[in-house]
DNA sequence: AAATTCAGCAACCGCCGATTT
DNA sequence: TAAATCGGCGGTTGCTGAATT
């Protein structure tokens, strides 16, 4: 015999998540730590099955978690690593810090692979398009060295790096310490005021508080920061914007990212790219020998691979190159 | 102003390798 | 070792708000 079942299939709730499910699921996790879900649904009494659960923290409620437009850096990061490895959205996500694998995917698929095809097709008015040509043909165009990549093995050579730099990454089990856990109530607070804010009496099964203070109760009853004053704007992209600023404020994660759109922002961005992704993985290299120390002592992280700099350079020209092509729609 | 279409995104589904009993 | 679930991943769906007609 297997495992016992890690809930009862009848009775399981599905859809949006609520507020106080959220809560219920943050409590949890801030007392006992990620993991183990099959165990989560019994012992917060919440009707949601296990994978339910771990796909709410790890989507939306982990700590750290950016939200909102993405900067073009990481726009490049994307599709240029789309190019290398493909679908692999887990892999991708573990070289864009704040960013979920959910996210990127569904970012993947709503803007980059039209801004593609219009570029590809601006390039190749010719071109018929189909829907494996892009991915395929995007490599082509922007991994000028895709030919280091042609064989499977080299691909694997790759994913192994990806998997030995998944050390780097803040989301690895190792480097998300039981102290961070806190700054999820910032989400949980950012989310009961988007929740608010589309409540409405016709829908009779939530309870909404009723104003500000009630809020900044629930809030505060979660020791939540409460950072934003929503009571003070007219109209609604006001208030957005306001609390994206005050949501960015208060990020937890201090990493630099530049939110500008325009041509000479986006390309002063890209031209700190490699500096920038240097530093970061440096940085994220000294944090894991930090963490490491206190699990295993005396463990060294290596040293960045050959082709790991190379996907960095890579990255930024082509990623220039991109800008170059963009500055035409 | 109402109806329709489009776009964005949270969440579900199904598959697969790992793990447990 | 076999059988069953867990955990993680990528693909897809369906709801909601915005934009367009």
């Amino acid at each position: 015999m297997g495992r016992p079942p890690c809930c009862d299939k009848v009775g399981i709730k599905k859809g949006p998540w609520t507020p106080e499910e959220d809560i219920v699921l943050v409590s949890y996790i801030q007392e006992h730590g990620p993991g183990n879900w099959r165990s989560v649904p019994t012992n917060t009494g919440l009707l949601r099955c296990s994978k339910s659960c771990r796909l709410r923290w790890t989507n939306y409620l982990r700590p750290g978690i950016k939200r909102g437009n993405f900067t073009p850096h990481e726009e490049g990061m994307i599709i240029h690593l789309q190019a290398l490895l493909g679908n692999k959205w887990a892999a991708i996500a573990s070289y864009l810090p704040q960013r979920t694998d959910n996210d990127i995917k569904n970012y993947w698929n709503t803007h980059l692979k039209k801004k593609l095809k219009k570029l590809q097709s601006a390039m190749d008015p010719h071109h018929l398009p189909s829907s494996d040509s892009t991915t395929t043909s995007i490599h082509h165009q922007f991994v000028s060295k895709s030919s280091c990549f042609k064989t499977n093995r080299e691909r694997i050579n790759l994913d192994m790096i990806m998997i030995n730099n998944n050390n780097l990454s803040p989301y690895n089990n190792s480097s998300l310490s039981t102290t961070t856990y806190a700054s999820s109530t910032e989400n949980i607070s950012r989310l009961l005021e988007g929740w608010m804010r589309s409540s409405s009496p016709n829908n009779p099964e939530k309870v909404v508080p009723q104003n500000n203070n009630d809020f900044n109760k629930v809030s505060n009853s979660m020791g939540m920061p409460t950072t934003f004053d929503q009571s003070s704007y007219q109209t609604k992209a006001e208030h957005d914007h306001n609390y994206e600023a005050a949501w960015e404020k208060s990020s937890c994660d201090s990493m630099h990212e530049n939110n500008g759109s325009d041509h000479d922002e986006l390309l002063a961005v890209v031209e700190g790219h490699v500096v920038e992704n240097k530093a970061h993985v440096v940085t994220m290299q000294e944090k894991n020998v930090k963490q490491r120390s206190c699990d295993h002592q005396n463990s060294v992280t290596p040293p960045l691979s050959f082709l790991e700099k190379w996907l960095w350079d890579e990255s930024f020209g082509h990623v220039q190159e991109m800008m170059d092509l963009s500055s035409m729609f």
